[in-house]
RNA sequence: GCGCUCGUAGCUCAGUCGGACAGAGCAUCGGUUUCCGGUACCGAAGGCCGGGGGUUCGAAUCCUCCCGAGCGCACCA
């Protein structure tokens, strides 16, 4: 309905003098019932572009859509206020729709929006050294659920998930196994002790790296090298089996993680791999070439000053080795190069001082780098009531995304992480989100479809068989108009939130959806009522439970027949 | 010091190219049930949208300056 009354305002502006060609003629829900289901401020855009009185020429326009608009759709066009044009359905256009959606079942929201698009949503991409956080909680739950956006919204979309194996980080992984392992297989390894943050010690063996990994998990991968392999590892010099055995060890953990959290990852990206094929190199040559790279202190520098940056930044450091910049720009040309028309990367606040470097150097490579999109999201906060829950104490202890889920469940940690704008820094409020009551908005929604599924059964149990077809020009009362308004929202209401990468536009859809849901069903009884009109409310019923299910689907939370 | 994000009701937050009297949930107070799940529904109360200045017919939204919070400013990722 909103395309359809775009493209008839389109063709009236097109007959209105001076009117701009792209001058773009915006439609929305307002926010009060008397200003109709849909409407448009174009008139009061206009009065500053065509210098005219706004509610002139919201006459005018107005007088001119009544003519064009098709009356089984439109009931009426009005001006009201300083210059907005109001509009209200037609009631055979919401039966109408209703009956298209009850056919479309649980394809019903998906648009094609989007279609001819290739898209691209990096996520995760948290390094495999240890088990997942509550903050990669945030970042995968974000990007699966924008991905599953762009997927309803008709783009082809690839999930995937980058990770650094070549650097220094995943060598002190591997010390840390090997230390582990040594003090396994060898006789007598001498320890030594190492003080944390806190100022509490640690006993470790002798060859454990400074920094390293203190885990009870390295020690567990230290167990299996072992119990593979024996002593045999004694003697060799290289840390690769250490670092082979823990990145297996820890990617079975993490993907385990992510599909307790119903996210499956269309495919990896590794560092080591721009290395091996030689893309890490031509970006080096691409941007001494572009003429922005210099050596100095026997580092390689990009000239970020060109760019309005305070101060340069080292590609190469001393030791020869990149830093992680370098890699992720060659990582992004891939992303070009594999023809993706959309590029969203999700990332962490603490990223956002180093993606403008990366986006400079791309636009300095001859990309396109208007088709990369970074989804800035911010920290993640854990409390329980007032008291802050400590989430990281040096690299050892901390409250893991599997404790979350654990405590709280799979469907309240996607939809805390969801309900909030990625903008806000986000407390997460354990005692909150395991209460099952009116606190927690995840079980308003379920509650809702399990009533319905209730409602269902209940018709079975006391005999009553409804048609396919329902008359459902018999649903008149307002609780079941506006429910039928609120569900055929539904497919515009996850454009926006595609078009916006912005998951949470959704759930506050949905628990209007579950209002106008349990506002009908406090209002109108269904099951013995006559055979016509309950055949017609049950009807109402299962669409309101389509829209509810695929909602939860998109969100990638479970819609429970019973609770 | 510089950069990014944020500051909206007691609390947690929406507010989607600036738009009609600022929205929701929770908490508080009041009401609703012979009957399909009361984990529900209806209502009341609650706001100088951090502060000052500006742009605009119109500002929570844009600009600017203050104040406050988080994050970042590594040859760590």
């Amino acid at each position: 309905m909103k395309d359809y009354l775009q493209t008839q305002l389109r063709a009236v502006l097109d007959t209105v003098d001076d009117v701009p060609d792209d001058f773009e003629a915006a439609l929305e829900a307002p926010a009060r019932e008397e200003h109709g289901d849909l409407a448009t401020n174009t008139a009061l855009r206009l009065g500053s572009v065509l210098d005219d009185d706004p509610r002139a020429i919201a006459e005018t326009i107005a007088e001119r859509l009544r003519e064009r608009v098709d009356p089984s759709r439109i009931r009426s066009v009005e001006v009201a206020g300083p210059g907005f044009i109001n509009f209200r359905f037609a009631q055979d256009y919401l039966f109408e729709g209703l009956a298209d959606l009850l056919s479309a079942g649980d394809a019903f929201g998906r648009s094609d929006a989007g279609e001819g698009e290739r898209a691209i949503v990096e996520y995760v991409s948290a390094n495999p050294t240890g088990p997942l956080t509550v903050g990669h909680g945030r970042n995968a739950v974000l990007g699966d659920t924008i991905a599953t956006l762009l997927d309803w919204t008709g783009h082809e979309v690839t999930r995937e998930y980058y990770y650094n194996d070549a650097g220094r980080q995943m060598r002190v992984l591997a010390q840390s196994v090997r230390a582990r392992y040594e003090a396994l297989a060898a006789e007598d390894v001498p320890t030594k002790t190492l003080t944390l943050d806190d100022d509490t010690t640690v006993e470790v063996p002798e060859h454990f790296p400074e920094d390293g990994y203190l885990g009870a998990y390295i020690v567990e991968i230290a167990e299996q090298v072992y119990e593979d392999n024996g002593s045999s590892l004694l003697t060799t010099e290289s840390l690769a089996p250490f670092q082979a055995a823990a990145e297996e060890a820890i990617f079975a953990d993490i993907e385990a993680t992510l599909a307790r959290l119903n996210i499956e990852m269309d495919g990896y990206a590794n560092e080591q791999d721009l290395h091996d094929d030689g893309r890490v190199e031509a970006v080096l040559d691409g941007l001494e070439a572009a003429g922005l790279t210099y050596e100095e202190d026997g580092a390689l520098w990009l000239e970020t000053t060109a760019f309005g940056k305070e101060k340069d930044t080292v590609l190469v450091k001393q030791s020869g080795e990149p830093t992680y910049r370098t890699p992720d720009i060659a990582y992004h040309t891939t992303k070009f190069e594999r023809g993706f028309d959309r590029i969203v990367d999700v990332f962490g606040a603490d990223h956002h001082a180093a993606y403008p470097d990366v986006l400079n150097a791309l636009d300095a490579l001859g990309y396109d780098t208007d088709r990369v999109e970074v989804v800035l999201y911010q920290f993640v906060t854990l409390v329980r009531g007032d008291e802050p829950v400590k989430m990281s104490t040096r690299r050892a202890n901390y409250v893991t995304l599997d404790d979350l889920i654990d405590e709280v469940g799979a469907d309240v940690t996607r939809f805390f992480f969801l309900m909030r704008s990625p903008d806000t820094h986000l407390n997460f409020d354990l005692e909150l989100a395991q209460e099952a009551s009116d606190k927690n908005p995840v079980f308003y929604l379920q509650y809702a479809h399990a009533r319905i599924c209730s409602i269902i059964d209940k018709a079975e149990e006391v005999g009553f068989t409804y048609d396919d077809e329902a008359d459902l020009s018999l649903l008149t009362h307002e609780d079941e108009i506006a429910l039928i308004k609120e569900l055929l929202r539904f497919p515009r209401a996850l454009q926006d939130a595609a078009e916006a990468r912005a998951p949470h536009f959704v759930p506050p859809y949905l628990r209007d959806v579950a209002t106008a849901f349990s506002q009908f069903y406090d209002h109108c009884r269904i099951i013995g009522e006559e055979d016509a009109l309950a055949t017609a409310r049950m009807h109402l019923a299962l669409a309101a439970k389509t829209v509810l299910q695929n909602g939860l689907t998109v969100l990638g939370i479970s819609a429970p027949r019973s609770m």
